[in-house]
DNA sequence: CGAATTGATACGCGTCCGCTTATCATCTAC
DNA sequence: GTAGATGATAAGCGGACGCGTATCAATTCG
């Protein structure tokens, strides 16, 4: 592998992209995680929902698929899923009884919970393959471009209506 | 600017899955990149296969759709345009007369350029917001990552195709 | 109270994509 | 030379998804 040279960005050698390797390596960890999922009874859209709703309780779904990037009616099934397999608890608000409340059980946290340490381990032993000082600055990296507003890196004013 | 460094101090704290992170930065980054190769014409499709032509020209249609990860028949539409627009050169091979050899026409290979370059420019901007020994690490371990067999990732026997 | 708004939900549309099948031309093997 | 494989192409199917519309219940505002 050649290697880079950081002191000078201009004369890095030529990489592919970063959009075409972010969409390769991408492409290659959600193969990854679909099986695991499965393992779990999850979909990729119930565990992106479990995952949310153990950061921070929802007070509307609309508030959800804003979240995590989905369309608020597709979600509903998911709800529905979710809900009647006793993961999720969803509760009309009785301050406003046209939201539902969002929550996980107990179960929902414990699926989640061996989900995701599933996932990780797998994770791990990818990252374990990397040489360590290429390890942390990936990782945190990562961490702080996946967490850039879109407009930050398109550097173009949000499309959005 | 801000700069990003939000692992000043310790790492290796909770983080989001990894899938996830790529899956939110690989989104901003073909957001990011779609209106460049739109103002030059192309296609994310049309892009990726003057990309692929670029590197080593290809003897069969099969091959291209092989290398970029795209269905062989949803890329002869694709093939058509950027035929038309003098950017690709489709000729049958006298050898064979069934394969097309497919090669980059002198203005495909400026086009290609100017695309590339304004997207790394791009690239550039958003890299040199990161705290330059992530940076380091970041490129080389997603150039090492993105360039792994995706079995090696899975860590499951190639999915039966 | 009545009108406008909001949340959840169902439904349908158009798009993109991967996959399959069929067809035609050409090449290879026997 | 005939049979079977291979390459390009067209056409269609079905799933996933974003988006818009319509409906109903509940809330808020004038």
């Amino acid at each position: 592998m050649p290697s880079l040279d950081p002191t000078s960005g201009q004369h890095e050698r030529t990489r592919p992209d970063l959009a075409a390797m972010t969409t390769a390596l991408n492409r290659s960890l959600v193969a990854a995680e679909l099986p695991v999922l499965a393992e779990h009874g999850l979909t990729m859209w119930g565990y992106v929902v479990l995952l949310a709703l153990d950061e921070h309780p929802l007070r509307t779904q609309a508030a959800l698929a804003e979240a995590i990037g989905a369309d608020k009616t597709r979600i509903i099934g998911v709800l529905d899923d979710l809900q009647v397999r006793g993961l999720i608890d969803r509760q009309r608000d009785p301050a406003d009884r046209r939201a539902r409340l969002l929550s996980l059980t107990p179960d929902g946290h414990d699926v989640r919970d061996s989900a995701q340490a599933a996932i990780r381990r797998g994770e791990e032993r990818l990252l374990a393959r990397l040489p360590e000082r290429d390890r942390k600055g990936f990782v945190s990296a990562l961490i702080a471009l996946s967490t850039l507003p879109v407009e930050d890196i398109t550097g173009r004013p949000a499309d959005s209506a």
